[in-house]
DNA sequence: ATCGACTAGGGTAATTTGGGGG
DNA sequence: TATGTCCAAATTACCCTAGTCG
């Protein structure tokens, strides 16, 4: 998971010279550590923060190079234990946030930009309907899948969760096993979709 | 897929002035990332869009930085599988759609600039025709190829079809092989969408 | 030992920014 | 008012070289 770019890959990447890269890294706008003769090397996760940052679109096989990120956004404490508790089982690697409430989850959106959104859609303040449309409009949250868990099944709460741009559902409660076949299936799709 | 332009280089095929390139992507007219230093650069599906909507020509080097795009039209969904899977074999990177219907077809068309449509002439609400004759009505979806797939392949379908403006056809069911060299071909002898 | 990729550096071209006039 | 051209100053990134690293 730790590959790390040499100056002329991550030159490439943002569409400058290899010269250029160097200078950046000299002037401090990007971190790099280097080999004994001198050659820098881009840490992938550094290299992908700086794109982020400015902007530079991420190709999905830099991404893949990281652990994958999940956001938990419900209102009850037990469901984001459980949760969380089922994520760490299925990988141990995975980087968790959790949020209580649809505003607190769309201000971590903004910055954890998670590969997967477990949502639920009743919660004060934002429901999860709105934090859905946040997502969808928001270019950088592109690859984020959002998987909606509901106390509520009706047809309507779903048809509108997936109009909405959700990709999948789970009824609460939900049994584990089958939680964890949905989240492997999102995470891994969006691996292999992307894939070269 | 990696490419993006300078300011320069956009303001250049668009005859302006690398200024109004720069205001452009300060109103928000254009989309761009930027370097640390603060220069510019223009992803070129970004670019290919922008030029698109304003109908400036797109040079052929710059159109063939970016992924082919497929829209597949068919009501039935196990052809659409078999289809895509087809697809994705031939090019993983092709950025394909799907639709079940020539109206949602049309839709996707309006959106999606396919450079190949593989098109059902069966079909509720709007038919294969229907929707052949509404891509060679629509300047922007000059460079689209279209491919028909038929389970009725008699002489007077297939006639009808090229007549109103498909590329080829193919008899359903139709052997992968084949309906791979079909697609490269069209894909790889595309008219550009505007000459020079 | 080879050879492509990289660093460092200095001059140069391109880009940004702001302003003014059409 | 809105948009693009034009101008100029400051800054950045490009381009080239020689030499080094992997």
């Amino acid at each position: 998971m730790a590959r790390a770019l040499t100056t002329g890959e991550f030159a490439r990447l943002c569409s400058v010279r290899t010269e250029t890269v160097s200078r950046w890294i000299h002037n401090g706008s990007l971190r790099a550590h280097s080999t004994p003769g001198g050659r820098f090397r881009i840490p992938s996760d550094v290299a992908i923060d700086f794109m982020r940052q400015h902007d530079i679109p991420i190709p999905p096989d830099l991404e893949g190079e990281r652990a994958h990120r999940v956001l938990v956004v419900d209102d009850e404490k037990t469901i984001r234990e459980v949760v969380v508790q089922a994520l760490k089982r299925i990988d141990e690697d995975l980087q968790i946030e959790e949020a209580e409430d649809g505003v607190e989850g769309c201000i971590k959106l903004g910055s954890f930009y998670p590969d997967l959104l477990v949502l639920d859609l009743m919660m004060p303040k934002a429901d999860g309907y709105a934090v859905i449309e946040q997502v969808r409009s928001d270019a950088n949250l592109k690859g984020t899948k959002i998987l909606v868990l509901t106390g509520y099944p009706s047809p309507e709460n779903i048809d509108r969760a997936l109009q909405s741009g959700a990709d999948d559902w789970l009824a609460k409660p939900f049994n584990i096993p089958e939680f964890g076949d949905k989240v492997r299936q999102m995470l891994g799709k969006r691996i292999k979709t992307f894939n070269k």
